[in-house]
Parts: structure tokens; sequence; C-alpha cells
DNA sequence: TCTCAAATTGTTATCGATACCATAATGCTT
DNA sequence: AAGCATTATGGTATCGATAACAATTTGAGA
């Protein structure tokens, strides 16, 4: 039986390039340091574990001379908890979903809840792959974009046992929580806004695919109000596939002139394509509003700054990530006490601005 | 066999506030359901191991059947892997540094390394804090954007002994790899390319704080390369703090112009307050270039579909992460082999566009 | 002074997967 | 047929922290 199967020491060989002396330090030795042992090095670490003040101070001296950092990979295999909470937003570049990402961070802040972010590409198979690749990292909580899932993403996230968040519309089958409001009563909101300053001849912009439920719905909530106040089919064109880009708004609105050339006002799925059609239409000599008047879709920056400034929806894009974050903490902290499967509506407001301004025409 | 494809699992569902059944599942578990050892299950989830494909493909099915998830956490305890990369950048908004983690996320794709993203909100302090937060999990490189960090957090990740890439400038004193350009020399391209076009009195927003190291090198780059020119002393308004936003954009050039109202072309530390610029100008009437030309920085997606577009810095920014990510992956697997420390250039150019078109004056 | 509860610290057994080594089975060579 | 490399699989000891429980000290009240 050999005594020593284990390499005790690693020797210093060119294991690692880098500078630093990389020995792997762990709370005993720390603890051996300072002469206590490891369980009260861990206590030191949590603020509410029974330490001497003395004590824990004796310990952080010692970690900081040390340089001792915690290492929750272990921690969290035997506590059970891994202290992550995981995010899925479409795109990390399109600054509504950022906003809620950083909504939700900010949430998380001095919770020891770190987030674990993913973008699905508005696919839902991606969508799947990274539910898994979350999961396999035990998160407490999961906080998705939108309502439509795989069947096996469903299966997992029920398996798994942990709060789960939707956000940013309602689903027709809610898994969990959801953090949300209606794309299509929003849009319906903006085409009643319009309607009623005078305008009769609606058009649309944004496409109708599975992988954009939200531009889906605002679409459908578009052309039902339309239909509802009388006001003849919508006209409505897709172009590219979601996210709709800048570029591709300004595309899309030449093809929606050409076809129907006496449109008064168009409304997009985002602000983004709304900018598009804007400055597209500016440089073809066509004034806005005078000439045609274009409103958007979630109150990006870009759209208050613009000139003209662009008619919108403002959606509480960093209050959904906020909430989706306190319903998921709740649902941890509350100890099960809280019903779930709750819905929280967020709030939304048409910003009316100088892109659709009836009395410049 | 059942043939109902059903939503919920088939047991009493009451079993926890939660829909399902929370038990634990262990590759123990999954490994006595098929018959063999939890060794060999460990193996059929690497590709590399060596399983027989018919044990595979049981173990497989016995996964699926059972809803396993793969358990990292305790994974990476024992590997000593965390499969963790940790990357920083100063915001998540500025779809420049989306697009960074974005190319780092797809760099990242298929090696079973994931991402864990945080922002520092352009603060050295709170870059230090969520290092050390990174460093718990330890994973097995970072990414950090620029080079200016705080002495701890210098210690800290000297004492990690992962490989470290800076992005997005070159600092003066470089951790480890560096993937980055001058922002400096960026700038003094700019000038130098307008100063050809006959532009001759030059102003610049932008602020000099430690907050924003980028932002401080583009403004030297401008101030130097302006008097190297014999162009007098630039004329450079600081507004707000970093980020600067569209809106101080907008008052940043009424300020400036207050003051230096012959003032030829305005160049800005970035293209949204570029943006910001163009569009208050327009608001006020002033033709942009025709009364006063404005350039960003950083070729933002605004830029192009802008009217007028906007003469800007392209600069790699999905580039620059998929190649950060592509040095840490080398440095990890190449073995040692590669020297460390060399510092890898990204291109950028000027982009000429409407906003100083020399022409229409 | 003694008792009991609260505060503080220590000991031991995990958490769940994987490294490492051992072993059994298979195939190919001479 | 023996020899040996190769492939497939199992057994055991960790990885590093924490839960759970035990032990010790301290202080207040009887």
């Amino acid at each position: 039986m050999k005594a020593e199967p284990v390499k005790n020491e690693d020797e210093p060989k060119d294991k690692r390039l880098k500078g630093g002396d990389a020995q792997k330090l762990t709370m005993a030795e720390v603890a051996k340091y300072v002469g206590v042992s490891a369980m009260t090095v861990s206590r030191a670490f949590r603020q509410d574990a029974s330490v001497s003040e003395e004590t824990r101070k004796r310990i952080m001296e010692a970690v900081d001379a040390l340089g001792y950092v915690l290492d929750l990979s272990a921690g969290s295999l035997s506590s059970r908890r891994s202290g992550f909470i995981a995010a899925l937003v479409p795109s990390i570049n399109n600054s509504n979903f950022s906003d809620t990402a950083r909504g939700i961070t900010d949430a998380l802040e001095d919770t020891g809840l770190q987030l674990l972010l993913g973008y699905t590409d508005y696919s839902a198979e991606k969508e799947e792959k990274l539910i898994e690749a979350m999961l396999r990292r035990r998160p407490e909580g999961i906080i998705l974009t939108g309502g439509s899932h795989t069947d096996r993403a469903r299966r997992m996230l029920d398996k798994a046992g942990i709060p789960v968040v939707e956000t940013w519309e309602i689903p027709e089958e809610p898994i969990n929580h959801v953090v949300g409001f209606s794309n299509s009563e929003a849009m319906s909101l903006l085409v009643r806004a319009l309607a009623s300053q005078g305008y009769r001849r609606f058009g649309y912009i944004g496409g109708t695919t599975a992988r954009d439920t939200r531009g889906s719905q605002r679409r459908s909530g578009f052309l039902r109000t339309v239909e509802e106040l009388g006001l003849g089919p919508g006209r409505a064109i897709s172009f590219g596939v979601p996210p709709i880009s800048m570029e591709q708004g300004g595309q899309a609105i030449v093809s929606l002139l050409e076809r129907w050339p006496d449109t008064e006002v168009v409304l997009c799925v985002s602000d983004l394509s709304a900018f598009g059609a804007i400055m597209e239409c500016k440089r073809r000599g066509m004034r806005v509003p005078e000439d045609i008047a274009i409103a958007g879709f979630g109150d990006y920056e870009i759209s208050s700054i613009c000139h003209p400034s662009i008619t919108t929806i403002n959606v509480d894009c960093y209050g959904i990530g906020r909430q989706a974050a306190a319903r998921l903490l709740d649902a941890l902290q509350g100890s099960g006490e809280t019903t779930g499967d709750e819905i929280t509506l967020t709030g939304y407001r048409v910003v009316l601005r100088e892109s659709t301004d009836r009395s410049a025409q």
C-alpha cells in the first residue's frame, strides 16, 4: 500500500507562466496561520455568524496578509447554495434588454447573489441550450425573457424546482412568476393615441415570426386596434429577421410607402427601426412629421434626442429587471409562504413627441 | 410506454410548492439506474473520455428519462477547473462594450467555458470589488477593460495566477496579455484626416477624468495632434461624468459654440455624444456639416444611419472580444508554450461621412 | 457558590463529481 | 500460444468549504 499516492506539493515547474505564486491557499491554511479552526474562518466570512469581533479582525488581517480569496465553488457544494441567479435575454446589444440586465444586477447587489447572464439571440433552441448550461450551475432562480420556450426547456425548469420569472410579456401559460406587460395592449394604446390626434391611414413596420414573440404581439395589437377603430385593414410590412435593425427600418419604410403612398403614420416594432425609418425619410427629402409621421416602441435614449424626437411607448426596462429580481428574492427568502404564480404588471405610457406632431402638418 | 405528451409530471404535484419533484438527482443514481459506475456516467458526459458508444447511449437515455442535469459546481471542485471566464466591462448598455461581450461569448462557444460578466460603471473601486467576486468563482482567465486598476486588484490578479487580458487600450504597465489599440493615436488619426480636408479650428467634447481612461487618451490625442499641426490650442469642453450621454453631447456643443463661435469642426469622445451634438444643432437650426462639422468615435450603428451620417473611427469591438477570448484560450491550452505578455494591436480606421463633408460647405 | 443559557469555537461528516490507479476485456503481433 | 498494447470500466480518495452537532467559556441570576 502506498503511503503517498498524492503529490503533496506540486513542484513549481513551468506550470504557470504567470508571475504570482500560484499555490492554492485554503481556508485551513488561513486557520492554521491565525490559530483557529477552519470553521471559524468560514464563519468570519459571513456576517450573521457568531464570531467574536476580535477573532474576526485577526482572521481578516490574516486573509489580507496571505491574499486568500474565498472559494465559492467549494462553499456552494457543501451549503447547497450556488449563489447564482441566471438570466436570459434575447440580446445584450439591445439597450432595452441591457437595461433590464442592469436592473437585475443592481437589485442583486448586497444580496450575495451573482448574475449569470446569457443571450438567446431570439432563438428558443438557443434558449433551451442556455437553460441547460445555466442549470448545471444550479442557480437559485432564473429570469427569462418572454413566455415562449421549448417543451424540454419547460421540463428542465420544472424539474429544477427553482423560482422562474418570465419577463417583458404576459405568457399564455406562465411557468411561475411573471413581471411584464401586454405588448399588444401597449401598441394598441399607441394606435388609439395617434388616432385621437386625427391620424387615419396607419402603417406598421415589424415582422411576425416565432422568434420575436413580443414583436408579433405588438403587430397583432396594431392590426386589431386599427380594425376596431374602423380604419380599414392596417398596412403592415415585414422586413428581415428580428430584431429589425435601424437599417432595415429604413428599407422597410421605403417599401411601405411605395406600396401605400398615402399612409399618414407608421408605427414601428421598436424605436430602432423607427429611427432608421425617419432618417431614411429625411435622406430622401421627406419631412417628418409633415409628410409622414413615424412612431416607435421602447423609448430608447435615441428617441428623446433625435431630431425630430420620436413618439414612442415608454416601457420600464430597468424596473422590469429590478422587479423580476425582487420577485426571485422574495420567493427565495419567503420560505414558500408567498403564493407563487402571480403576475406583476409593469407600467408603460405613450410618449408623444415631434415625430407625430399633428400641429406641424 | 406512455403516449401522453403531458406537460406536468405524472406524479402527484402537491409535493412541493413549486412544480417539479425537486429531489436531487445525482450521477450515482443515474449510474445505478443504468447499471454502471458513477465514474462511467461522468465519462459519458465528456467527449474525450473512453466509453463505448453503446454504454454512452444507454447512459444518455437514462439521463434523459430521469431528467438529470450535470452539476458543474461539484465537478469543478474535484477537477479544479471552474469552466468560467470572467469579463469586466465599464457598461453593458454601451453597445461598443456589449459587442465586445458578444465577441467573447461567441468565441467561448463550444469550448465548454462560460462567461461571467460584470460591469464596473467606469469605477476602479467597483472593478476591484468585482474582481474579488469573480475570483471567488475561480475563473480560468479574466478579461478586463482598460489598464487602470487599483493596487489591490493587481495583487489579487497576480496571486490568482490566471491569464489576464486587458482590452480596449494599451496599458502603460500591462498585467499580462493585451488586446487593444491606442485611443490617443486613433483620435490623432481622425484629427489629421479632418485637417487634411482643410479644417482648421478644432473643438473637442469629452472629459478627462480618471474614470474613463480611454476618453482621457482620446482627448490627449486630440490636443497633442492639434498642437502638432500648428492649429493653435484645441478647444476642449468637459461635460458631466463619463460616460457622456447623448444629451450631454447636446449641452456640450452649445457651451462650446458659445465660447468659441468660429469653431469649424468638433470631435467627440464617442458617437453617442456626437449624435447628441448633431441633433441639438439641427434643433437650433444649424446645418451639419455646412455650419458646423461634427465627428464621433466608435462607429456605433447609429452613425451610419443618422442623417447626416456621422464621421467616426471604426473600432473592431466585436473582434476585440473574440481576440481577447482567443488569447485566453491559447494561454489555457497552449501548455505554457506561448510567450505571455504580448500585445495584440487591433485595427481602427477613419470613416468619413456626411457630418464632416467639406464639399457641402 | 452553583446552575443554566448564551456566546464562541472545534470536530466530523458530508456536498457530488472527478483524478488517479487498478483491473478486466479485447485485439493484434510474432 | 504467449506477450503486450489498447480499450472499457470500477474503486477510492480527494477537491475546499460548510452543516450539524459537540464542547467550551462566559456571565447572570438564584
